[in-house]
DNA sequence: CAGAATCCGAGGCGATACTG
DNA sequence: CAGTATCGCCTCGGATTCTG
């Protein structure tokens, strides 16, 4: 991380280092792709391979077909996906993940181990915070 | 990851192994919790070290105060933080990670670090698809 | 099949003010 | 210092409907 307590981080034409504790620092951009949780679930799916529009929706249960949609163009705009349309009857749609976005899907892919491993402490700790 | 096209997931009582892509499954509450970025930064810097609620306020900028005493509380809970007051004039409290916390935010350090490594791609990425 | 468009409610989040 | 309380914008995101 970098240096805590500095002031760069604005960043694009200067190059300060790039600091994500910095407010308007884009980094934090990758901070609110993040937010979407969607975008997690998708990067996971997509790291293990290539998916159909509908596929990918089968897949990450709960998501909305426009949530989904949306995302996904919002990935593909961050160069973490690539699109590819072909020409059949009706018209088939793959997503892939780009070696950029292959890199983000696997420490993303750890976090959620984290979850499934883990998930069970949090409850812990949580009703026994409530039962306070 | 879990088997991809199974149907558990919705854990609790069945100890049916926990899976992000499942709709209710809990684990999907983690997922929730990075979507406070606010968290992601949080677990940043109490992993360095603990620190003072207003010492934190400084650390991260743009956190509204409000944003700050909510997360903290939800991650107390959670069981990610610890809280401790001490009886000073005026009072003071000291946050620090928790040893489940600290194995977060190792996986979620890295997600920061790759934010500040590839910002510059994405960037890039962006502006080509925004020239189309 | 792969989406775009619209409607709409819940709540995330920030700004401001007040307290012990 | 370390919060709580209140207000209001405005976005997120789900449900539904329509299209090529």
């Amino acid at each position: 991380m970098s240096t805590p307590g500095t002031t760069e981080g604005t960043v694009p034409s200067g190059h300060a280092s790039p600091n994500v504790f910095c407010e308007h620092c884009p980094t934090r951009l990758v901070l609110d792709r993040l937010s979407d949780k969607w975008v997690v679930l998708i990067l996971a799916r997509l790291s293990e391979g290539p998916r159909r529009f509908n596929q990918l929706r089968r897949e990450i249960e709960g998501v909305a077909q426009k949530m989904l949609s949306q995302t996904l163009k919002k990935m593909e705009r961050d160069g973490l996906i690539g699109r590819q349309a072909f020409a059949t009857v009706p018209v088939t749609v793959e997503y892939s993940i780009t070696p950029l976005g292959l890199t983000l899907a696997s420490k993303v892919v750890e976090i959620a181990h984290w979850a499934e491993e883990n998930i069970e402490q949090v409850l812990a700790a949580q009703a026994s915070y409530d039962a306070n």
